[in-house]
Order: C-alpha cells, then sequence, then structure tokens
DNA sequence: ACTAAGTGCGCG
DNA sequence: AAAGCGCGCACTTAGT
C-alpha cells in the first residue's frame, strides 16, 4: 500500500558550517542526523529527492527554497513548520491546541519576511537548531496525531504544498509585455513626462478641473484641499471618492473622475511600476502564503494581486509559448453550499451561474438581487438593498444561512471560529475585550454600551466571512496543489521559454494565482494537457474538501497568449 | 527630515 | 462615506 513517504527535517548545524538532515518516519523514532556542508547542500538535496521524495521539513520555505529552485531543483513535498505552527497554534479543531513557542511565532509585518529572511528563517539564530527543529516538528506531528480526523493534516500539506508553489511563481515570474503595457499608458495618459511631472493628459485635466471650480491652484491630489475647493464651488459632497462624486450632477464631476482614473493608473502602474517591477520580460512578486488571516495569500512587492483589469493584455506569454487562464465564478457561495450542506444552495448553484439559480430558486426576482442577498449573506450586510433581501434566502436557503448566523454570534460572543479543515479565526484582542466588559460594568454609559454593541457587531461580520472566506482558500489550495501535482507529471517540452527560471524553463508552470483564479504557462502543444490538468484539479479539489457532497464548482477556462478578459 | 495615520482605489 | 468581508500601495497630512 501506500506508505507515508518520509521527512528529512533540516536543520543548521549549531557547531560547525553547514547543515543538518535528519531521515525520520516517526515522531517518537531516535534520529541520526547527517552533517552536509554548505557547499554539497544543492547535491545532496537533490540526490535525496531523487531517492526518497521525502517531506521537507524546513523552518520557512520562503528562505529555504529559492536558493534551490536557482539550483534547478524542484521539491515534491513540504512541511513548512513556522506556516503549520500558526495553524495548530490557534484552531479550535484541537481540544490541546499545540502550545505557542515565541520562537515559532512569524514577526507582525510581513514585510520583515521579505527585507529580511535571515532573521527569522533557517539560520544560526534561536529556534534553528536541529534539536529545536525537531522538537516543533514532533510537536506538530503530535498535534496532528490528536486530530480528530485528517482534516488538519490535509490543511498543513495544502499550506505548505501553497509555501512551495508560491516560491516557484515568484521564481518563474510572470512574464509580461513591456510594449503592451507602455501602449497601453501612452494610449490613456500620453508620452512619458519627465521625472516629477504631471503626464500630458493628467495635466490638461487638472487645468480643466480648476476652471470648473474657479480655482487654478486646485490639486486634486490633495482631498482635503480639493473638498474645500469643491465646497466653495457649491459641489456639497463629505468626501471626495469617487461613489459619492458620479451621483453628483456638476461640469466638474467628468474631468475629475477621468483625473481620478489616470493617477490612479499613472501612480500605481505607471512607467516607474514597470521599471522597479518587470525585468527580462517577467513580473515577480514575492507571495506571502498565510498572509491573511483567512488562509488568502497576500502579497509584497509590485501590488502582484492587484493588477488592474486594463493591464491584464500586458500579461503576455512568451513565443511558442500560451496561457491557460481558468477562474471560478461564485467560488465562495458555492463552498459555503457545501460547507453548510445545504442541497438547496447546491441545487441553485447547479451549473455555471449561481446567481440565476437563486433567482430560479424563488427566493428573488432578478439576477441583481440575487447577487446582493448572497454577497449580504456572506458579508453581514444589515441596511440598504443587501440588507434588505438577505431575510428572503434564510426561507429558501436555511442550512447555509444558519451556518453563517451561527458563526456572526459566535464572532460577536468573543468566540473563535474555523474553516473546515479548521484553520482557526483569531481571538479578540484587548481592546475589543476590555471595549465589552466595560459595557458590562455597573457604571456604564449608553455611549460605552453603544460602542461596545457597535464592536461586536464588527467582530460578527468578521467571523461569519471568515468561515467562507477561509473554507474558499482552503478550497483554491487544494485546487493549485493539484494543478501542480498534475502539470509535473507532464514530459518537458522541447522549446524553452527565453525567461524563465532554470527549474521551469521546459514545462508548463504555474505563473499566477490569485484567490479563486490561475494563469498556467506552458508550451503551446501542451496546451490542451494543461488546460485538462487545470480541469481535473478542480474536481479533485471539490472531492476532497466535499467528500459525499454533490456540488458544482465550474471554471471558466480558455488557452490563449495573453491574460486580457 | 522622518514616521504614523488617514484617504482613496485597485484586486478578489 | 460604500449597504457589507479580506488585502497592498501611493499619496498627503499631522505629529514628532
Amino acid at each position: 500500500m501506500n506508505r507515508p513517504p518520509p521527512h528529512v527535517v533540516v536543520a543548521r548545524d549549531a557547531d560547525r558550517p553547514g547543515w543538518l538532515l535528519a531521515v525520520t518516519t516517526a515522531p517518537a523514532q531516535d534520529v541520526t542526523a547527517e552533517h552536509v556542508r554548505e557547499d554539497a547542500l544543492h547535491d545532496r538535496v537533490r540526490a535525496l529527492e531523487h531517492e526518497l521524495a521525502p517531506r521537507w521539513t524546513v523552518r520557512s520555505l520562503r528562505s529555504f527554497y529559492p536558493p534551490l529552485l536557482a539550483a534547478g531543483i524542484r521539491l515534491r513535498r513540504a512541511h513548512d513548520l513556522l506556516l503549520c505552527h500558526a495553524i495548530l497554534r490557534d484552531t479550535p479543531a484541537l481540544s490541546e491546541p499545540l502550545t505557542p513557542s515565541p520562537l515559532w511565532v512569524r514577526p507582525d509585518q510581513p514585510e520583515d519576511l521579505v527585507a529580511q529572511p535571515g532573521l527569522f528563517d533557517v539560520g544560526p539564530d534561536a529556534g534553528s537548531d536541529l534539536d529545536e527543529v525537531l522538537a516543533q516538528w514532533r510537536a506538530q506531528q503530535d498535534a496532528l496525531d490528536r486530530a480528530p480526523d485528517g482534516r488538519l493534516a490535509l490543511l498543513c500539506a495544502a499550506e505548505s504544498t501553497g509555501a512551495l508553489i508560491a516560491e516557484e511563481m515568484t521564481a518563474a515570474g510572470l512574464p509580461w509585455s513591456r510594449a503592451v503595457h507602455e501602449g497601453i499608458l501612452e494610449d490613456a495618459l500620453g508620452p512619458r513626462p519627465l521625472r516629477g511631472a504631471r503626464p500630458a493628459r493628467m495635466a490638461s485635466l487638472v487645468r480643466e478641473i480648476g476652471e470648473c471650480l474657479g480655482d487654478a491652484e486646485v490639486n486634486p491630489d490633495s482631498p482635503p484641499r480639493l473638498l474645500r475647493a469643491l465646497h466653495r464651488a457649491g459641489v456639497f459632497v463629505e468626501s471626495t471618492s469617487k461613489w459619492e462624486l458620479s451621483d453628483i450632477d456638476h461640469p466638474v464631476v467628468a474631468p475629475l473622475l477621468e483625473y481620478k482614473r489616470l493617477a490612479r493608473l499613472f501612480t500605481a502602474n505607471g512607467w516607474s511600476w514597470l521599471d522597479d517591477w518587470v525585468r527580462g520580460g517577467r513580473f515577480r512578486p514575492v507571495y506571502l502564503t498565510g498572509g491573511v488571516v483567512t488562509g488568502r495569500w497576500a502579497s509584497s512587492g509590485g501590488g502582484a494581486l492587484q493588477i488592474p483589469r486594463q493591464l491584464r493584455p500586458a500579461v503576455h506569454a512568451d513565443p511558442g509559448w500560451v496561457f491557460v487562464t481558468a477562474d471560478v465564478a461564485q467560488l465562495e457561495p458555492r463552498v459555503l453550499a457545501a460547507m453548510s450542506h445545504d442541497t438547496a444552495m447546491a441545487d441553485a448553484a447547479r451549473g455555471s451561474d449561481l446567481y440565476e439559480g437563486v433567482v430560479r430558486s424563488g427566493a428573488v426576482a432578478s439576477r441583481q438581487e440575487a447577487k446582493y442577498a448572497v454577497l449580504g449573506a456572506m458579508y453581514g450586510a444589515t441596511t440598504g438593498e443587501s440588507g434588505r433581501l438577505v431575510p428572503r434566502l434564510r426561507t429558501v436557503f436555511p442550512r447555509a444561512m444558519a451556518h453563517v448566523d451561527a458563526a456572526a454570534r459566535t464572532g460577536e460572543e468573543g468566540g473563535v471560529v474555523s474553516t473546515l479543515l479548521g484553520r482557526g479565526s483569531p481571538r479578540p484582542d484587548e481592546a475589543w475585550r476590555s471595549a465589552q466588559s466595560r459595557a458590562g460594568d455597573p457604571g456604564a454609559g449608553g455611549a460605552d454600551e453603544a460602542r461596545a454593541r457597535s464592536r461586536a457587531r464588527d467582530r460578527g461580520r468578521f467571523t461569519r466571512n471568515f468561515v467562507v472566506q477561509g473554507t474558499a482558500a482552503e478550497w483554491a489550495l487544494l485546487w493549485l496543489a493539484e494543478i501542480r501535482h498534475r502539470l509535473m507529471a507532464l514530459p518537458p517540452a522541447p522549446v524553452s521559454a527565453p525567461a524563465s527560471g532554470p527549474a521551469f524553463d521546459d514545462r508548463p508552470h504555474l505563473a499566477l494565482f490569485l484567490h479563486d483564479e490561475v494563469i498556467v504557462h506552458c508550451p503551446a502543444d501542451q496546451a490542451g494537457a494543461a488546460a485538462e490538468a487545470v480541469r481535473a484539479a478542480a474536481e479533485a479539489a471539490t472531492a476532497r474538501l466535499f467528500p459525499g457532497f454533490a456540488i458544482d464548482v465550474p471554471l471558466d477556462l480558455s488557452i490563449r497568449d495573453d491574460a486580457a478578459t
């Protein structure tokens, strides 16, 4: 039968330069570690990967894996102790969670991990010698053994595979066409301005805005000054945000909104962004796995997860290569239906448009209403159109609604909720708890109580959304891992992509992951196989996360040479 | 001169 | 000041 692979526990040698590698199969087992000289590490890892295909157990893949990738080595399995410590320490799925250890807590600021990986990751620091690493690994294995089922183990494996993928995607990079990007910028903004100057289109809009407001000195980049100028001109808005301005009938609105649009493009993704972030035809963001409390990834550098739709055509495959792009329509409500075993909602989710299914269920009259109602149910809307429609869903989808309502109630009461695989929400912080207890004091005033109620509801909306967003993130993580698994099984292609890293230049690889969307970069003649891998991976992810429950998770999948929508 | 907080907007 | 969640980044202003 399938024996689980051995672990290779990796640590720095505290006594001499180099590394210690301990091959082991059970936490209770005595281990002897092999010393590997610094310059021999890559060869030894390559050999062990070939012979054993072990689960590489390291303090943090964030620092351990990139040098291996640069040397052309890919690891199949891993266990990231830092990421899994965070999961096993906070989970309500264990009656006795992992004892928190300060040595294994990640820094509050994720940037620290990026800026100074050596400080917190594998290195000659506390927590990275063999005894510490082995003790932490054993503690985590014991915690997983105590778990009531295999879900936490699946989560830890998926989280660690995600960390492998994140580093691989940074190494591979996202194929990016400078020429296409510059074309978009010039069409919108005019020629690249001199350093420090506004692009021509923006400058003329500023003049136009000044004329409309009778204020030649107006600076639309300064919200307070712009607000005063608007008030002087009789435009009584409370903020300068575009959602409020767009409701106003005044000649300044059109040029102002246009200016905001262009200013955003220029400052966030203009020529400086290109200079800073695109090298050799690749955009290489740093992905921060576990960077969001719900389990979603965050990113650092270049705003990788906020690339505007407008610039998607600049995401361009290499000559002879194509993209397989895929995204899930309405992932979160589908996940909610499945995790709550709401068969009525799963029926509504049948097919490619869940919102039309909600209309068919009779809960609401139009697709637009269905969308507001479903989003409001997951986000905790109480007022407005959305808040008005949410109660209709309670009669039609009682199980799904009970699930999110219970999560909200737990959060309001200061409790901890968890995703389907067992990632726990953060406990309320000290400020929250003291606000609640102050409201219960005998001398508490009405303002204290109102404030406490408001904070409680804020937290309820957070925990309500946490269970859905977090479980959707787990589906996406499993999808990603299944895609990688299938892509690694495809044969190398004869044609190399010119700009990829050494570990990727000859085979299909993931190039972007964005919550519920992936881009695979692959040789054109492997596009069909890669697309099938992405599709089959989605089915596998659904089957693993929701065994025995029928839920459609349809993909919008295409093969193309750019990422335009 | 530097940092922290607020504003606003892009993405899901 | 989005009705309602989660992020990152650029810019300005207020504070040291």
